[in-house]
DNA sequence: ATCGTCTCCATGGCACCCCT
DNA sequence: AGGGGTGCCATGGAGACGAT
């Protein structure tokens, strides 16, 4: 249309009409020129409110059916059927005439821009369908010298109507914003920023536009009955993956329409059930809630089902000890509990101890090793094996223990009897020269040391070295001293303050050593 | 390499309770 | 009654991981 050449269209593809976008951002219909005039009437109108020009518009307006392709499933349509009311293009008739655009499979022939062809080949190539939306960042007038950002964004924003809460981006977009950085617009694959609120003019009380993050204004929390009626659904769907849960979803709604209560999606529903699953321990009262025990047996349904079993380390551990045990015994592996052809952890080490088997049975082999493992006999069995063996280990490293201290013990006591041996030896030797000198006749004449000499020569108690020591006094007499190890050097002369020292002056008698050293080990 | 699913995290609103 | 605190819930973004 020649009044706005130089704005973005863009053309339906089902109804083939071409909607043009205003300098304020909002979007016209290109109409065939038989009902421009009419419906140029409202546009133009200023004694119309912008509610009642959308609203008069609509029946000049022909509306594209609401609908997807079938590649849109059925929670995308409810999705979408939530979303719309609240999509900016409809709120608070800030936009006159954003019409109602929907994407379908072929929406890549739908978009055409006379100058930017590359951005609709964009499009095409990455599917804008699926494409990241670039959320609350409508086109603005600034916007215009960047028309290609505007197709994609548009195309983005088309998509984001039908995209399903939570869901994570097509992988295209996402390798786009990571790894190509010629994208129009791509966004940054960091987390983006928060919807800037002045970008568009909303309503703080009804946060209902998409692009803002938490909660939907007026979605109230679950009740006993939504969460038993959700239990129920789940237990007769038993869900496994993504469509199974879409199947929840849809007979949960259906129930919540019938019965009044607000619809939810698959993904808020998942969350709910798994929530309930995963339910921490109360603090308060130790009896499990009923919702919680039932949500519970519905996951063991859901495991039986998928034919899986909750694992953690320490089973895997099991497993991978059992078989390494095993292996290193793989000869004597029959001796244990005598039920080799049973299922269980010897199945696992025949497989796993005989010749390796060709490659097309690895996987059979593989799924019969696991499963045998995971038999809930041969689990009992390993714990049991693997608590004996703890304990086992446990013994023996305490009667070490036990030994090391007993040996320590021993060797303390022997140290003791050798040192009062040592001591009785000496108390004996001592007493019998202090005899020796004492008797009358005897002096410290050298019969008397030899002879001292010869009794520390014949001890064999003495495992040390032992002096003995002659003192003869300046002003006559003379002292025979027997000097131990680790005794003091003066012992024994100190005590009567005679003399502490050798006398130098003394001329000592003819045999006589001023001090004689007889080792003894 | 691509795609789908799952999970985690951040954000923000609603519902409820408690206190003033 | 109003405000603050807390828990629950929804939404969106991103990464990890497995299947194809």
């Amino acid at each position: 249309m020649s009044d706005y050449p130089q704005q973005p269209f863009f053309i339906h593809p089902t109804s083939g009409i071409c909607y043009r976008q205003l300098a304020d951002s909002s979007w016209v219909p290109d109409l065939p020129q038989s009902q421009l005039p009419s419906l140029r009437s409202i546009l133009e109108s200023d004694t119309l409110t912008p509610d009642q020009r959308f609203a008069r518009t609509l029946p000049v307006l022909p509306m594209p059916a609401a609908t997807t392709t079938n590649s849109h499933h059925s929670s995308l349509e409810n999705d979408h059927d939530t979303r719309t009311p609240s999509h900016p293009s409809f709120e608070n008739g800030h936009n006159t005439l954003n019409p109602p655009l929907h994407i379908t499979s072929d929406h890549s022939t739908s978009l055409y821009h006379p100058t930017h062809e590359t951005a609709r080949s964009e499009a095409a190539a990455t599917g804008a369908g699926h494409a990241q939306p670039r959320r609350g960042t409508p086109a603005t007038p600034e916007d215009d010298s960047d028309d290609q950002a505007i197709m994609a964004g548009l195309s983005r924003e088309l998509a984001s109507a039908h995209q399903a809460g939570g869901s994570r981006p097509s992988a295209p977009a996402k390798a786009k914003a990571k790894g190509r950085a010629d994208v129009p617009q791509a966004s940054s694959s960091k987390r983006k920023a928060p919807h800037d609120a002045a970008d568009e003019p909303v309503d703080a009380k009804k946060r209902t536009a998409p692009g803002f993050k938490g909660r939907i204004a007026g979605a109230p929390n679950y009740n006993n009955t939504d969460v038993g009626e959700l239990l129920s659904i789940v237990r007769a769907v038993l869900p496994i993956g993504g469509r199974a849960w879409q199947e929840v979803e849809r007979l949960h709604n259906e129930w919540a329409e019938s019965t009044g209560r607000p619809t939810r999606s698959a993904k808020s529903l998942e969350a709910k059930f798994k929530q309930l699953v995963c339910i921490r321990k109360p603090t308060g009262s130790a009896e499990c809630p009923p919702h919680v025990e039932a949500a519970q047996e519905i996951e063991d349904l859901i495991n039986e089902k998928a034919g899986t079993r909750d694992l953690n380390d320490d089973e895997i551990v099991d497993i991978a000890d059992a078989s390494d045990d095993e292996n290193s015994n793989h000869n004597t592996n029959d001796k244990g509990k005598g039920k080799a052809s049973e299922p269980g952890p010897s199945t696992v080490s025949r497989g796993r101890s005989q010749a390796p088997r060709a490659p097309r049975h690895l996987g059979a082999d593989l799924l019969q090793t696991i499963s045998a493992s995971l038999d809930p006999q041969a689990r009992a069995e390993r714990e049991a094996e693997r608590t004996a063996c703890s304990l086992h280990t446990a013994h023996t490293l305490h009667l070490s223990s036990q030994l090391r201290e007993a040996n320590t013990t021993i060797n303390n006591l022997r140290n003791l009897l050798h040192e009062a041996e040592r001591r009785a030896d000496r108390l004996e030797l001592r007493a019998q020269v202090m005899a020796d000198l004492q008797q009358p006749g005897a002096g410290a004449g050298p019969s008397s040391f030899n002879r001292l000499n010869n009794i520390l020569s014949d001890s064999t108690n003495l495992e040390h070295t032992t002096r003995v020591r002659c003192v003869r006094y300046a002003d006559g007499g003379a002292a025979t001293v027997v000097i131990n190890p680790g005794d003091d050097e003066n012992q024994g002369l100190d005590d009567e303050g005679v003399m502490s020292s050798w006398d130098e002056g003394v001329p000592q008698p003819e045999g006589y050593e001023r001090e004689q050293e007889g080792d003894h080990e």
